[in-house]
DNA sequence: TCTGGGGTCCTAGGACCC
DNA sequence: TCTGGGGTCCTAGGACCC
């Protein structure tokens, strides 16, 4: 989808459009939740960047917004100073996550075989769609772009390929509202010159590695020795770099897939001493406990493994993990088992980050018996 | 001007078992 | 007297993605 957050924003604030405008900071209250009269809204009544106060970061910013050179992750107070007349809307997950269901439903309904990728994208398997090859695929990805249009007002791009490498590499050549069709035949000359860091898998880290050692575009990966990849960066990832390069990748589209984990955590407006601050740090830490308990319970979930994250004043990060007997959703043992988790790291340093995971998950239906025999229903 | 929140997967060492 | 070869599970950290 493309710039999803903010194009969501734009549907109910029509106003906006062609404004910079970024979505980042604070998240909206239910309360402030849009109403209809919010669309006629003066733009006075919008905050401004350059007022905001704080910690956090965009998540997302218009074309005209990124045309000041702000854009996803970037701190808002940098923003601020690149374009202080931009107006800042907190984060509505919700609408987002409403706005999500319904692109995906229509893009089931052309195409079934469908796979998840987060809330603004998804790998569809075309193959096997009447009509899909019409074209190289375009008469198709044109069909969706309308369909999604037509029932959520947003725009997305499609990148079609032999495989998910390419075609999430494709997706990204004609944003926005775009369509890209790569044959293997194009690899020479439309994906080698690219930068590595093109490639989804190839994050900051490894691109300075790759940068270190002169290798600059993918066709520069490409020509690489095998084994020489594998010298520097290990057996598996070595390979698969090379392969990578060479746009092979055989990874299926899958449909459907079982979370691992669930978890909270919350930055602090200002950075808390375990000492100075205890009551505030329990209070934020039982909630997020509650949090995670009623999300697993939500969602029919029950796990094993407990653990913290910290992250403290200087940015450095610690987790600790305890796995228990039995599965649980229960926001007390959460609780319990996290505060042993606690109390096995260095709290003389101020923090800014508390997180809790639950890990390990199982549907809660295949637990239940399990506590029967146990004798601790109330802790399932 | 410090840098969100929710995830997945991988690695590597140690415990423990057969 | 020093020393096997699996295998699984647990833990901590890190890279990466949306």
């Amino acid at each position: 989808m493309d710039a999803f957050f903010a194009s969501v924003e734009l549907l109910r604030y029509p106003q906006l459009r062609g404004l910079p405008v970024v979505i980042g900071g604070r998240r909206r209250t239910p309360q402030e939740g849009a109403s209809a009269a919010d669309a006629a809204l003066p733009l006075s009544a919008f905050e401004r960047l350059r007022n905001y106060q704080g910690r956090g970061v965009i998540t997302t910013a218009t074309y005209a917004a990124r045309a000041f050179g702000v854009g996803s992750a970037m701190g808002l107070m940098k923003a601020a100073r690149l374009c202080p007349d931009a107006i800042l809307l907190p984060v509505d997950f919700d609408a987002y996550r409403r706005y999500s269901r319904a692109f995906k439903d229509v893009v089931r309904s052309f195409a079934p075989v469908m796979e998840d990728r987060g809330i603004d994208e998804v790998y569809i398997d075309f193959t096997h769609v009447p009509g899909g090859q019409e074209q190289g695929g375009r008469v198709l990805a044109q069909r969706i772009q309308q369909g999604i249009l037509a029932a959520t007002g947003l725009t997305c791009s499609i990148g079609v390929a032999p495989n998910k490498l390419l075609a999430k590499m494709a997706s990204e050549f004609d944003k926005p509202q775009g369509i890209s069709i790569i044959f293997e035949g194009d690899l020479a000359t439309r994906i080698w010159p690219l930068p590595c860091r093109k490639i989804n898998g190839i994050g900051p880290k490894t691109d300075a590695r790759l940068q270190a050692l002169g290798i600059h575009t993918i066709g520069e990966l490409a020509q690489q020795d095998v084994a020489a990849l594998v010298r520097h960066f290990g057996k598996a990832y070595g390979a698969w770099l090379h392969d990578a390069a060479w746009g092979r990748d055989e990874r299926a589209v899958v449909t459907a897939s079982e979370p691992v984990s669930m978890s909270r955590e919350t930055t602090f407006e200002r950075d808390l001493h375990a000492v100075h601050d205890r009551a505030e740090l329990g209070r934020i830490f039982t909630a997020l406990c509650e949090r995670v308990a009623a999300d697993l319970q939500r969602k029919g979930y029950c796990g094993r493994t407990i653990g913290i994250k910290l992250r403290y004043a200087d940015f450095r990060s610690v987790t600790r993990e305890q796995t228990i007997a039995l599965p649980t959703q229960d926001a007390a043992t959460i609780r319990r088992a996290a505060g042993q988790c606690l109390r096995r790291v260095a709290l003389t340093q101020r923090l800014r980050l508390l997180g809790v995971r639950v890990g390990n998950l199982v549907p809660q239906s295949e637990v239940a018996l399990q506590h029967m025999a146990a004798g601790t229903p109330e802790l399932f």
